[in-house]
Formats: structure tokens, C-alpha cells, sequence
DNA sequence: ATGTCC
């Protein structure tokens, strides 16, 4: 099916409304990217977006895009508070999937010579796979506080830094989260996996920072070359997985009673105002907030193996946290629109936040430069720190792309490291890798990904958001 | 992404 594209500039193409569609497509790509979204399904699941009620300006797809649930992944949709749908596939299985980035004091230099027992510390220590247990014993009583409160939850545990906090995304915490919407069977999943890793993409990097594009930027974030850092990216694990397929159910079964055509049953929905609207958004919150604790207790964790593994001193690593983005969230966000504020709820899969300099949800410590937005490729290239910018918050309700982006399947890059040792590729390059699944690098091989420069350099030519600086991984730890 | 089919 090929569908007509009108191109707007170089990095801006439009899907024109058709059929059902009630706002135009908007795609973020170069002239190499659409030329493959043009292959694939991705436009339909655009279109189908574009379809649902109190949608506002356009369904939107930045330069990672690709094949979702329902709703591509790397697609921005904001609905109207009072007449807006909220859909459980506009945020995905992994519910507050995102990233966080700490800095250290340490040169690669420091790293180096002892990096293969840093990624065995940092594999025994931090469980990983599909199902991994066992890193944070809570009583159910715990985990509902966790649910209801967050980063806060993990700090006040012994897991961090009051200061991590503040530069946390929504400091760690959506409000409205209600453990009594979560399942007993999302509770029991979720009692046993804080504090683990998980699998598929999910890692954990030691990396250092290979090139500065924005001095004075970089300096407020603390990051200058030569520059240690640690990255993880994680999300709820199957406490998060568990409430999308739970109100998945619950709304397939609902949205038959609304008075309108669904062009794909994996958009099933609900009204914001309605009941089976805020109970999805309070189940939701709590599974961004236990993904927060999550990602808060594995910087701990690993700070720890850093500790041990380098016979450094707190003060000489200097570990601090610049900054945690959500990579698969709704929120509710006030935004202008043709002149008028207007309250939506901001459906990002597979995106980020990208909001400027001033903007009151940006912490004050990067207030005057605007929000860290933390982009990660894949585990052999690079990854980069841009920041957010006005054009984002007036184009794409303050958002940007969230990663490389898939060009092959998981089956087709099995197929494709067929008779390779991808670790030893990895090696090769001065990277070590420790991973836990059999399929695991076959199916996160750098082929698999779009080049993540190719990515950025889409967003920071459109502005959705400018290039700070690029990282390069050293040892990576994978599910 | 996911106790990758309760």
C-alpha cells in the first residue's frame, strides 16, 4: 500500500488526512529513513492513531519509528483532557521504559585496565533476564509504597541520594498512582523484580564521553571528554507488563460500547474522563513509579561494583545523577495550541520529553539550558545527550526520539548472526559484554538498529532537540 | 517489552 507523502522540509514529511483520520500525519526522517518507513506498516499504524477521538495537530512519528502495538513505537499522540481517548498501546507493555545517565570523576584511563572485573561485578550484582528476582526483598506492604511513591521509596532506603531525585523526570513520582488499580497478579510479579535489570534491550553501560558538541550545555550537565559514565535502561519489568495486558482486556471489552470505529482492535481505548480511563492512568503511574524505584536502585547497585571492583572512595568516583527520562509514558501536560492552553495527555512510545530552557517542569539546576533528553544506540556505536528545545515543545508537544530504532526483526537478526560470535565483534572494537538470554546478541547486534548518529542527526536538524555530546560504551551488561 | 502460550 503506498500512501501519499507531502515533504515539508528535509526532515519533516506530511501524511495528509484520509479516510477516518481526523489530523494530518507527521513524520521526522530524512530522505534514506522515509524511503524504508514507506516499506512498512508503520504509515498505517500513523493513520490509525489519526483516527481516534480528541486528537490534537497531528499523529505524530519521529526518525526511530517503527512497528508497534497498535500504535507505533517512536510515535507521539496527544488527546484532549475533557474529549481525548487514553490507550494503554499508545504507552506499551514496558510502561515508564527509560533512561537514566550518571557521571563520575573517573577518566577511561582509571576504567580500563580493570574493566573485565568491573562487567563480571556489574553482571553478578544486578540480576538480569527474562524473569530475574532477587536484588530487593519487599513485603507487599513495601511495594504498594513503592507504587504510590516512586524514586522517593528507594532513596529513603538506602538506594541513592536525595539529590537524585531532583533530576529525575517528574522527580521520580506520577501523582494518582493507586496500588488498589493493580492486579494481584501484577503485585506478585512485581514483588520479587525491583531492583533487576530484565531483558531484550534493557542494559547497563560503563561508557565515556567520546565528543562535546555543546560547551556551554555540557557544562551545566557536568559532562566534559574523557568523561566515565554509566547508563541504564530499564522500565517495570512484568509489574508493568502485567497492568498493560490487564486494562488491555478491560478496554478491548469497553471500546465496543463507545460510538466510534476502531481501525485496529490493538488501539482499544477508553475517554480520559471516563472510569476505565483514570483507573488505566493510576495503574499506569503506578508502574512508572515502580520503574523509577527500579532504575534508582540499580544506579545504587552499581555504584557499589564500581566502588568495590576500582578501591575508590565515594569522593573519588563522584557518581552523580544527570538526569532520568521516560521513554514509554502518558501524561497529563498543559501545552499551546493555534494560541489557546490546553491541557492533553501526551501519549510518548518510544519518545522523549523535550522541553527548553524556562520550562517550569525542568529542574532548576537545568533550567537556564533546558531538560537533558537521553538517547541511547545500540551497544556497539554510540549514544548521545541532546537537550530539549522550544521548537519540540511548539511542534511535537515537547518531545524527541528515544533511540536508534530497529531495522531488523528480532527473528531476521538471529538470522543474520547466523555462524557469528557478535561478542567477540564487540571485543574486537575494545567493548565487553555479559549477557544473560541464549538470543540476547543475536537480537541486539548493532545491525539490527538504525545508526543512532543517523537518528540524531534528524532531530537535531528539525529541532526537536540539540546534540550536547556522544558517548561510547566500554562494558555493557545485558538481559 | 514479557514467568516470550494460564
Amino acid at each position: 500500500m503506498t500512501r501519499e507523502l507531502i515533504k515539508i522540509n528535509d526532515y519533516v514529511w506530511e501524511l495528509p488526512r484520509t479516510g477516518n483520520m481526523r489530523v494530518p500525519g507527521r513524520i521526522y526522517a530524512d530522505g534514506d529513513m522515509i524511503a524504508a518507513i514507506r516499506q512498512e506498516d508503520t504509515l498505517i499504524q500513523v493513520a490509525n492513531v489519526a483516527s481516534l477521538p480528541g486528537i490534537l495537530k497531528a499523529s505524530m512519528a519521529m526518525p526511530d519509528v517503527h512497528q508497534g502495538y497498535g500504535f507505533p513505537i517512536g510515535g507521539v499522540a496527544a488527546f484532549d483532557w475533557q474529549d481525548g481517548i487514553v490507550s494503554p498501546g499508545g504507552v506499551g507493555y514496558d510502561i515508564n521504559c527509560g533512561v537514566r545517565l550518571a557521571t563520575t570523576r573517573l577518566a577511561e584511563g582509571d576504567v580500563r585496565p580493570r574493566l573485565e572485573d568491573l562487567v563480571n561485578g556489574l553482571y553478578r550484582n544486578i540480576p538480569s533476564g527474562v524473569g530475574s528476582q532477587g536484588s530487593v526483598k519487599l513485603t507487599e506492604r513495601d511495594e504498594k509504597t513503592v507504587l504510590r511513591t516512586g524514586s522517593r521509596w528507594a532513596v529513603e532506603n538506602g538506594f541513592g541520594e536525595e539529590r537524585d531525585i531532583e533530576h529525575t523526570e517528574e522527580g521520580g513520582v506520577l501523582p494518582g498512582a493507586d496500588p488498589g488499580e493493580v492486579s494481584d497478579r501484577a503485585m506478585l510479579r512485581g514483588k520479587k523484580q525491583l531492583g533487576t535489570l530484565g531483558s531484550g534491550n534493557h542494559f547497563l553501560e560503563v561508557g565515556v564521553v567520546d565528543e562535546i558538541y555543546d560547551d556551554t550545555v555540557a557544562r551545566s550537565f557536568g559532562l566534559y571528554e574523557g568523561q566515565v559514565t554509566l547508563m541504564i535502561h530499564t522500565g517495570s519489568r512484568g509489574l508493568g507488563y502485567q497492568i498493560c495486558d490487564d486494562f488491555l482486556a478491560v478496554m478491548a471489552r469497553h471500546v465496543q460500547t463507545l460510538p466510534f470505529d476502531l481501525p485496529d482492535r490493538q488501539l482499544s481505548c477508553a475517554m480520559i474522563q471516563s472510569p476505565q480511563g483514570q483507573r488505566y492512568l493510576s495503574a499506569m503511574a503506578c508502574a512508572a513509579n515502580y520503574a523509577w524505584a527500579n532504575r534508582q536502585i540499580l544506579m545504587h547497585l552499581a555504584r557499589e561494583v564500581l566502588l568495590n571492583v576500582l578501591h575508590i572512595s565515594p569522593r573519588d568516583l563522584a557518581m552523580r545523577l544527570l538526569y532520568d527520562v521516560c521513554h514509554n509514558i502518558a501524561k497529563k501536560e498543559e501545552h499551546l495550541i493555534e494560541g489557546k492552553r490546553r491541557t492533553v495527555c501526551v501519549h510518548r512510545k518510544g519518545a522523549t520529553r523535550s522541553f527548553p530552557a524556562g520550562h517550569p517542569a525542568v529542574c532548576a539546576a537545568y533550567r537556564s539550558v533546558g531538560q537533558p533528553v537521553l538517547v541511547p544506540g545500540d551497544m556497539g556505536r554510540a549514544s548521545y545527550v541532546l537537550v530539549g528545545t522550544e521548537t519540540a515543545l511548539a511542534e511535537t508537544f515537547g518531545s524527541t526520539c528515544h533511540g536508534a530504532g530497529r531495522v531488523l526483526s528480532r527473528t531476521a537478526a538471529k538470522k543474520a548472526a547466523k555462524g557469528r560470535a557478535i561478542y567477540r565483534e564487540l571485543e574486537d572494537k575494545g567493548i565487553l559484554v555479559r549477557w544473560t538470554g541464549r538470543g540476547t546478541m543475536a537480537e541486539e547486534m548493532p545491525d539490527a538498529y538504525k545508526d543512532i548518529s543517523q537518528v540524531v542527526a534528524v532531530v537535531h536538524g528539525a529541532g526537536l532537540s540539540r546534540k550536547v555530546a556522544r558517548l561510547r560504551p566500554m562494558a555493557v551488561v545485558k538481559g
